[in-house]
DNA sequence: AATGGGACCTGCGCGC
DNA sequence: TGCGCGCAGGTCCCAT
């Protein structure tokens, strides 16, 4: 599932791939992606228009068009973004200026598209919390103070923290010995200051790795990301940690499948 | 206010 | 072999 170091991957892929070409034409082939506008809309509003800028916030992808407009796409858990595509199962094809086209792919039709005026003005973006490399130990730390909320599930909200999903979130916590279900605010300073270089370096890792292929995760030329065998807990149950050789367990926290080892996180 | 659960979806793996 | 069921998770929405 796409977190922040997938949708990075994807970002500076397509800043290589299609930046500075023009879109000539879209193929919708289902409509449901397609969020806003009507799909007419959509494809009136692509054609023509020259991708000018390309950036990600938290795991939103947004394409800056010549005509003013941006391209948001959310690849949520099974969307993903091809070139060159080739057409077979995708949900929408973008042609472009070189002949090849950008497909988006999206099995479980969870993925979001918009054609908008402006992204910033998006419910989304603005409610979305800093990314961790946007902040310092010290605010990180203030944020934690009061919270009362389990701690995994406060990593995965968006509000709190962007970026963080499920799974970076289990190996974050892993190597910080942190035990997910432990209140926010119960963590020791040391413990917060180790979490905080913990998420930043699991998510650092990953993004040279160019992320993590588990469910439906490719890289813009279609080949997986390289970072699930470093994976130490996240789909490793009954599997011996790599440090304590414990069976790692798997709860459900906050209705999220949630993998720790017993012994080592506290 | 914070928390929990369901809805949205489809394909896969499991048990019988 | 085949079928039905549960599960996977990012985000939104609603109820408590």
């Amino acid at each position: 599932m796409p977190e922040l170091p997938e949708v990075e991957t994807i970002k500076r892929e397509l800043e290589k791939a299609v930046l500075g070409k023009k879109i000539t034409g879209v193929c919708v082939h289902h409509p449901k992606v397609i969020r806003e506008p009507s799909v007419e809309k959509f494809k009136k509003g692509l054609s023509g228009a020259v991708i000018k800028n390309i950036l990600r916030k938290a795991k939103l992808l947004i394409l800056e068009l010549s005509n003013g407009k941006a391209l948001a796409i959310h690849l949520k858990m099974t969307g993903q973004l091809v070139y060159p595509g080739n057409g077979r199962t995708s949900r929408v094809s973008f042609r472009l200026s070189d002949g090849k086209t950008l497909d988006f792919n999206d099995q479980r039709l969870f993925a979001e598209v918009r054609l908008i005026d402006d992204w910033r003005a998006l419910k989304f973006v603005r409610g979305l919390g800093p990314e961790p490399f946007e902040i310092g130990p010290g605010q990180f730390k203030a944020m934690l103070e009061k919270k009362k909320t389990k701690i995994k599930p406060l990593l995965m909200d968006q509000a709190f923290i962007s970026g963080l999903g499920n799974l970076y979130a289990a190996e974050a916590l892993f190597r910080s010995r942190i035990n997910p279900e432990r209140p926010a605010q119960s963590l020791s300073e040391r413990e917060k200051e180790l979490l905080f270089k913990e998420i930043k370096a699991t998510l650092s890792e990953a993004i040279e790795h160019k992320g993590s292929s588990v469910d439906q995760y490719v890289q813009l030329s279609g080949s997986p990301g390289g970072y699930a065998r470093y994976h130490k807990v996240y789909d490793r149950k009954g599997k011996p940690c790599l440090v304590c050789k414990t069976p790692i367990k798997r709860t459900t926290l906050g209705g999220r499948g949630t993998y720790f080892c017993p012994r080592c996180q506290k």
